[in-house]
DNA sequence: GCCTTTTAGTGTAGTTTGTACACTATCGTT
DNA sequence: AACGATAGTGTACAAACTACACTAAAAGGC
């Protein structure tokens, strides 16, 4: 139990990784990268001097796209020893994960291509797998804690859509009345007078999330 | 976005640190190391090669105690550097936290002397009171989950001690009446014919946590 | 032995929250 | 004009949560 420097140390690489989800085409996804050998990857960086975890991890973010400002939590963190006995062979890993609005446009970064995929893709290690697993369970918990649904949609978006992320989050289906019920108690779920018809004959009203609104009320009770 | 393996790839001591909860005198508390400097630290230890997280921080613990099977969880991970800009001085800090009960006996580790402190104390840096939120936040959410409480008491426990825990972990005062009837719902929570008359003239019986009953009570449900 | 002190123990009524459930509306397509 | 597809709406019952105040038992002091 102590904590001398030795000459002897184990000393670790550090890389950083995000396992980013997405809600293209009204289906839950994840950005990642697409190894040429069939296997995907989540976007990973090597941890850089002088930079705190976060910090990293927003570079690696910006690395995937121009936007700015996106979720970011960390997940886990786990160590992985290469098989060959090479002392330098040892790495720490720092998983996070974020939520990318549809709205963003991934950059093609160093000729590697990027892509949602579904959750269940079997083109995932065991342990990637486990990773989708936290980083899922994370975001259940969190979700109804805070509205982070929101940072998945475009700002303008329907009510069928919003159930339809939020039952792919809790992974169970949610009963229409009671969902919009509760959707019209939150009164920073604006109606606006806009009509999407794309994904519907008849057009359904648009709604929109007010961030302000939602702080107030968060605060107004804090007197 | 790449992970190549250079010769300046930078490197990192890891050290695994643990926020152990306890609940000895009926306080919610904290095991520290006390360091000569009146400053408090918790049990920490440098990362062994060819050991996973989980094997180091269950390492740290058997420094501390002969018990074993504790209750052992991430809570979060951050980089430090050294002031001086010396290459070697920087490392990850892996944070797990763990339930004591009162049972376990502290072993005496190479002449520091541990102790239980109030949550509260002031010998903490920021950092630590942070990291202690932190564990306490994940403890509170735990709880309302999975029966952590018990690894917090004796196997013999008063139902006053155990509401008395609870107020302490969510941070607020429980109605005894209504604590005592979702008590009561709990099947695996086991009344005793054994009476305590160490905390009170009256006498309170002593109740046990059943876990073979729990674990029976949750698995029934999914035939 | 009785009065005080301290903690243990008990039930009900009202409120709030959650859940189950089925039909009509609108519009485009054929 | 009929059909198909998605949008939109309210009520009744059940379950969970909340507030609340007195009696019971025993020790200790007088």
């Amino acid at each position: 139990m102590n904590l001398e420097i030795t000459t002897d140390t184990p000393l670790y690489r550090v890389a950083v990784h995000c396992v980013i989800f997405g809600f293209p085409q009204n289906k839950l996804s994840l950005l990642v990268v697409d190894q040429n050998d069939g296997m995907l990857g989540f976007p990973q960086c090597v941890m850089k001097r002088q930079e705190s975890l976060d910090e990293t991890a927003i570079d690696l973010l910006n690395g995937v796209t121009e936007a700015q400002g996106h979720f970011l939590k960390q997940v886990c963190t786990f160590v992985e020893y290469g098989s060959e006995a090479l002392k330098q062979d040892a790495s720490v890993h720092v998983v996070y994960f974020s939520l990318f609005p549809p709205s963003v446009e991934i950059k093609e970064v160093m000729g590697q291509t990027m892509k949602w995929v579904d959750l269940q893709t079997d083109a995932f290690t065991a342990r990637q797998r486990e990773i989708i697993l936290w980083a899922r369970n994370k975001l259940k918990r969190r979700i109804s804690v805070e509205p982070v649904a929101f940072r998945l949609l475009p700002e303008l978006f329907t009510l069928s859509r919003l159930q339809s992320l939020y039952e792919q989050i809790v992974g169970m289906p949610i009963d229409k009345r009671n969902f919009r019920k509760r959707v019209n108690e939150m009164r920073f779920i604006e109606r606006t007078e806009m009509i999407d018809k794309t994904s519907s004959k008849r057009g359904a009203y648009l709604f929109r999330f007010n961030e302000k609104a939602y702080l107030k009320s968060r605060t107004e009770f804090k007197l």
